[in-house]
DNA sequence: GTGAAAGCGCTAACAC
DNA sequence: GTGTTAGCGCTTTCAC
């Protein structure tokens, strides 16, 4: 709180004191072309304009053309969760690049309020609405959407354009990374899959598949939550089995941070003894020691993209062919992955 | 994107189809007291538009009352940094509770951007501001702000209401912690002190005070920057060097993984060994083996205070006494700290 | 009890 | 080249 509200410099009050009308100054200070203001005319009107510090009332723009400048995103807890920040700063910084600007929104996991903030940012005349989950893959039912809407790291029915990362890709992708060190046996996934977690089902699918390919197959699941305590507990229960796995692939890099202590607590070194690949990339991936190779998440990307799309910016979807658009997971090669100990035959 | 635009039904629509003036509509939707309404033109009003669907377009209703229910959020990097979230979503969640729209934006530090984005902001006729950094104490000199705006981690000069974090008593409390435990000797700081960050500069203090009402001061200053690796260079140094520390106070929760590692690589046990406190309480400190104790950074809060104070919500400064406001860093407690070894006399 | 009409600050068709 | 004028959709004063 501060000093009160001054007065604000309208337009009518530029054009009186430069001497022409309202038209004139909306159309030099609108650079409207063809309008054939003089240049005399045009000068005083912006050095008026300026010395009397006018700014366009955008609210008044936007209701005579319906236009905001403005995008809305609708999140379940994409603020409150940690790895969420990357898909606001990808949608804030590209929104405001595209001279747009961004109203965050978060339903607290609640439907109703959803609907509510989603009539509140239509009453709002936002230009497009940005619908985000962390907890990808819950089929959402689309409110009352009008105009432009994307969904990103969610899907609905119907259909709605989509912005996912390629989970599948990402998998194939951590696994084929331990295949390349000559990994074959021993290959233990890390983490519950539950089925309706769109990454998990799909990360599971790529590694399957990449193993598939290389004539192999996982030799386990060590099933626990994406978190690092419950992780250590697993992980530390699998070792005191008796059967010590050669190479991890953990379902997240907290995770993968449970297994690093499970691991040191049973006095096993990685990469030497057990090799580890993860998947998110966040900042624990290079805080640990050693530093963790981990599948990024495009979190960033994916904001962008989502921007980019709502703004009709995007060629593939202009033709609306195809309503998934997978942004790619990069591999982030680190220091936890060595060749097998005892070197396993290659296929 | 998606289907085009629909016709939005206006308040015109809605008065012709019942029959009425728009006034009756707008008084009837608006609750308005003391209007006179007959009983069953309101419900007839009501009925109709609801069937129509009718929701009031806000950028109409804004230009008119120049009230916008919306805050503007500048900050210099709170989307990216991670610690930032929780400044976002206590701005957020008050905002909304409030029947405000937040609206987010980062300058990425570029001063030129901030100032543009603060224009823009004012343009759209925010009813407030808030004006956040994450690297607290930057002094930043207010741009041309009118209406309310509120300093969130950061001051300015002249000085403007700010909320801050009180890391005096932060200090202190981190200190408190460890001289309950017994500890009067072979405590070391870990992390850089610079001048010019606030939070460093008063978080020594409130140690340094609270240290020497006990008798006692710091044995020394382990210096690194605040990042795990730093953090792990300097401790491992500070054990090879044979001076062996009976409790660290970390700046932060990444400094205090460092010194978890480099305390792990020296054979050295948390806590029976070297006792650990550090600041922030981020989602690290919980994951740590054992849990670490650390005086929280109170971001929530703090969103949460400078959005009602924004709002005008708050007494405190109603009547401009105070300027500053500063927010408690409550201590939480973990598996950290125990008495010291060699059992150090108590005072 | 209800309605006519003005006006918030801006853009843009149309006239001169 | 520049000005007149009519709205955008809403609130609100004032008259009936």
């Amino acid at each position: 709180m501060t000093k009160d509200r001054p007065i604000r410099v309208r337009l009518r009050d530029v054009a009186e004191r430069a001497g022409v009308s309202q038209t004139t100054v909306s159309f030099v200070l609108n650079e409207r072309p063809g309008s054939g203001i003089s240049v005399e005319t045009r000068d005083r009107v912006l050095r008026v304009a300026r010395e009397m510090g006018y700014r366009p009332n955008l609210t008044a723009r936007s209701l005579r053309t319906q236009v905001t400048r403005t995008i809305g995103l609708v999140s379940d807890q994409i603020v409150t969760d940690n790895y969420g920040g990357d898909l606001i700063r990808g949608s804030l910084l590209t929104a405001l690049r595209h001279d747009h600007l961004l109203i965050v929104v978060e339903s607290q996991d609640d439907p109703e309020v959803e609907r509510h903030l989603v009539e509140d940012l239509l009453a709002r005349q936002v230009d497009g609405i940005i619908v985000a989950t962390v907890t990808s893959d819950r089929i959402r039912l689309p409110p009352i959407l009008h105009g432009r809407t994307v969904l990103l790291n969610c899907t609905s029915s119907p259909a709605l354009p989509t912005v996912l990362a390629d989970e599948h890709a990402g998998g194939r992708d951590a696994a084929d990374a331990l295949l390349r060190a000559g990994h074959r046996r021993g290959i233990f996934l890390v983490g519950e899959v539950p089925a309706a977690l769109r990454p998990a089902r799909e990360r599971r699918r790529g590694v399957a598949a990449a193993l598939g390919d290389a004539g192999t197959e996982l030799e386990g699941i060590i099933d626990c939550r994406w978190w690092p305590e419950s992780a250590y507990d697993a992980v530390s229960t699998q070792l005191a089995s008796g059967e010590v796995p050669r190479a991890l692939i953990c379902l997240n890099d907290r995770v993968a941070f449970g297994a690093y202590q499970a691991l040191a607590d049973a006095g096993l070194r990685i990469p030497d003894d057990v090799s580890v690949v993860s998947f998110d990339d966040s900042e624990l991936a290079r805080w640990l020691r050693p530093q963790l190779t981990s599948v990024a998440l495009p979190y960033f990307d994916m904001g962008r993209i989502a921007v980019e799309s709502v703004l009709g910016l995007r060629q593939e979807w202009a033709d609306a062919t195809r309503l998934e658009q997978l942004v790619a997971m990069p591999l982030r090669e680190r220091g936890s992955i060595a060749a097998p100990r005892s070197g396993a035959a290659p296929a």
